[in-house]
DNA sequence: CGTGTTCTTGAATTCAGTCAAACGGTGTGG
DNA sequence: CCACACCGTTTGACTGAATTCAAGAACACG
């Protein structure tokens, strides 16, 4: 039943154990899964495949071991706003109703662990704890998107690649250098922009010095500061 | 202490009791509030007085009870972001963590009912149908910011007018008919355009006899059919 | 080492914003 | 009860930030 709703590769079943986010955080899945002793899948998505659509039933909770994952909604004419990038150690796809309010991609190749919703669900039910994560973890999620409102809503175009230059660099920088998994038309749908617009942005950035490439998608940040300073 | 913290006139306190909203809808603090037992206390706030600040100790849970409420965030300079409108009926101010995300204030004279976070933490912890409810309410919020970032980051002015008045229809209109509590620069400010902007969409839709003014602020929907074709 | 994709840059356009003025509805005081 | 005043709204004219359209350049990949 597993291979039918996802057609990839290796398979493999574990209990708990941990996973190495770039930076160390509390291993939210780990913090479910682990303490309920439910089973964790891993499971595998190549580069831009589908992990599951806008309001398709919400069988599985994820997890990112490796990879990037864009959780997005599209307008009919094909308009996309991404809401968040999911990174390694990120869950996503966690819903309290039975439907997937955003559809999932893999970015690149991308390894989860994932458990039925049912599962934990059902762990919830009797374990005021777990109830009392699941929670946590939706409000973090309200929590970024009530920040996302007021950048695509307030901020200028400038102020907003600023603010997600300094988003990545908290989450996936590793020794001063961030390596971007998701192309400028990702960035552009994520920040409400053109992929031109933001381009142009990074340009006058890096023409400021306030950062450096080492191809387009390798930046590092040379002046958070200033970074700061341009983003409202 | 309650009137330390707030500074209004009659304190009126009640166990359970029920509300009516513009339209049947379940009552949520009714379902949790009512189910435990829990002690509801009646508040007013006038036109334009602060609820609570953002970032401030989230002390209470609220249900507007008659009247309306914005919720925002501000940037550095002003700039405002609305995050929502809670309008009789709607449950605000819920947060898993201590600390309310957006400031609150009564955009009219506003009535609510109040219970303390702290004790619905207490009954949450020890009753799994109280830690279900207060997820969903929260994952309510969360589907209603997912849909607006997708206004705000990718809809024209005049797809956000649309949503914004469809949305207004369905929550607060009584016999075809709505009255608008907020000004045309709340409505701005919540779907991320200037009042000019606002004003001018709506001026267009009635040329085009899509709705009907009695006055600014009182508006009837004469083809919901085109505005939602308007409406992406 | 090509080849296709992604990214950058330029030029022209456009949608919404800004600035400004007039209008109108509401509430108050004469 | 009417006149006035004030605030919110509408409308107009102009501006400007971001988009669109269009080449080229750089990069990743086989």
């Amino acid at each position: 039943m597993l291979t039918q709703t996802f057609n990839a590769p290796a398979i493999k079943t574990q209990i708990g154990g941990k996973i190495a986010p770039a930076h160390p955080v509390s291993d939210q899945f780990g913090a479910i899964a682990g303490h309920v002793g439910l089973v964790a899948t891993e499971f595998s998505y190549r580069k831009e495949e589908e992990i599951y659509g806008e309001d398709e039933s919400a069988e599985y909770v994820y997890q990112v071991v490796t990879g990037a994952v864009r959780s997005y909604k599209l307008l009919s004419d094909g308009r996309r706003q991404i809401g968040s990038f999911h990174l390694p150690g990120d869950v996503f796809g966690l819903e309290s109703g039975t439907t997937h309010r955003l559809a999932a991609e893999a970015i690149i190749d991308t390894t989860v662990r994932l458990v039925k919703r049912a599962s934990l669900e059902k762990a919830a039910a009797t374990d005021v704890q777990v109830a009392r994560k699941l929670w946590a973890m939706t409000a973090g999620e309200l929590r970024h998107a009530e920040d996302h409102m007021l950048l695509l809503g307030r901020k200028t175009a400038m102020e907003r690649v600023a603010t997600f230059l300094l988003e990545m660099d908290r989450r996936l920088a590793v020794a001063g250098m961030m390596a971007l998994p998701m192309c400028r038309r990702d960035i552009g749908d994520y920040l409400g922009l053109t992929l031109e617009t933001v381009s142009r942005a990074l340009s006058q950035l890096h023409a400021q010095g306030i950062l450096g490439f080492s191809g387009a998608r390798h930046i590092v940040l040379r002046n958070r500061a200033r970074l700061h300073n341009l983003d409202a």
